[in-house]
DNA sequence: CTAACCAGTTGTAATTTGCAATTAGTTGGC
DNA sequence: GCCAACTAATTGCAAATTACAACTGGTTAG
């Protein structure tokens, strides 16, 4: 994909992987939506992002080993995402950057409380909620009784939308 | 600058902010090399920006407010260029995605060292940080007798250079 | 059988971005 | 006072990205 560096400085190979519009809709989609198929990150997409846009950025990311594709067994037609460890890894960087823009940008109410949990949970609730990703998407057993942060986070938003 | 947003989630908000190659690489620089004229910004680039993506990218965030422009009281031709408290509130995301970019990408020895004492730094150490911003960009004083986290990010980076 | 679904692909138009050269005004050295 | 270097941009053009809509070959549920 990208033989060539525009600098070795962390932030800019970050920004090469992810810098433009639509990359970290599709792992957030994946992260935090569970979407697994196309047409789940298709129409499911808040922001509407366009089918060939999405076909590029999944080619794109199973290139740059920040998702991983396969065909689903239950239905021949299928492909299943998944995220790797590098993406899984992610949650943090996403919590803060969620936690920065409730603060500073015009977010609407519902789609903030997810965010707002995610700071408030912290790092214990971030670790919890990686090892609840490695078992969905790398098949990776999680420490029994744990309970779910995923399921938390499901809640904390239904909750919001009931109230309105 | 945008009036119509894709969603009102915190991330895509974000995104819609610094979602692309070069913004958030004028507010490293700013932030981490305190480059505050345009040709700084334009010459210092690691990375090589163009001068009108550079003149663009300036206009743009000094609209959406991450950055403040004003005249330089020394020099009657130059612009001074500031950083916002959201953007100085950029810090912890800035550390994370640094130490993420040097975990999963492959980041030179001597521009990772400074993400590397970022990151061990921790909240501690970002809010040292910070302070010193305000100071620098807003013009608030900073708590007397508080060690320099820049003097030790450049000091790092220096140390790492002469090993070399 | 057939209609809906699946993960894309193709074509085209509009928009955004990148690069090189240039600009009008300012400054410092002599 | 002259001139070369500097300053923050701007302009023209090419290339890449994005949006939108239609379409594809195969699959599946009823």
């Amino acid at each position: 994909m990208s033989l060539e560096h525009r600098s070795g400085c962390p932030i800019n190979l970050a920004l090469e992987v992810f810098g433009d519009k639509w990359s970290l809709i599709v792992i957030r989609d994946i992260m935090f939506g569970n979407r697994r198929h196309f047409n789940e990150l298709l129409a499911g997409s808040d922001e509407g992002i366009a089918s060939n846009v999405l076909a590029d950025r999944l080619q794109r990311l199973v290139g740059l080993h920040m998702l991983s594709r396969a065909p689903d067994p239950s239905h021949k037609q299928k492909v299943v995402y998944s995220l790797t460890e590098p993406a899984i890894q992610l949650v943090p960087v996403l919590a803060h950057l969620g936690a920065w823009g409730v603060r500073h940008l015009p977010t609407s109410r519902e789609l903030s409380v997810r965010a707002e949990l995610l700071e408030r949970g912290g790092p214990e609730f971030w670790d919890r909620f990686m090892d609840e990703l490695r078992e969905q998407h790398l098949g990776i057993p999680r420490p029994l009784g744990v309970p779910s942060a995923f399921a938390e986070l499901r809640a904390a938003y239904e909750a919001e939308l009931a109230r309105a």
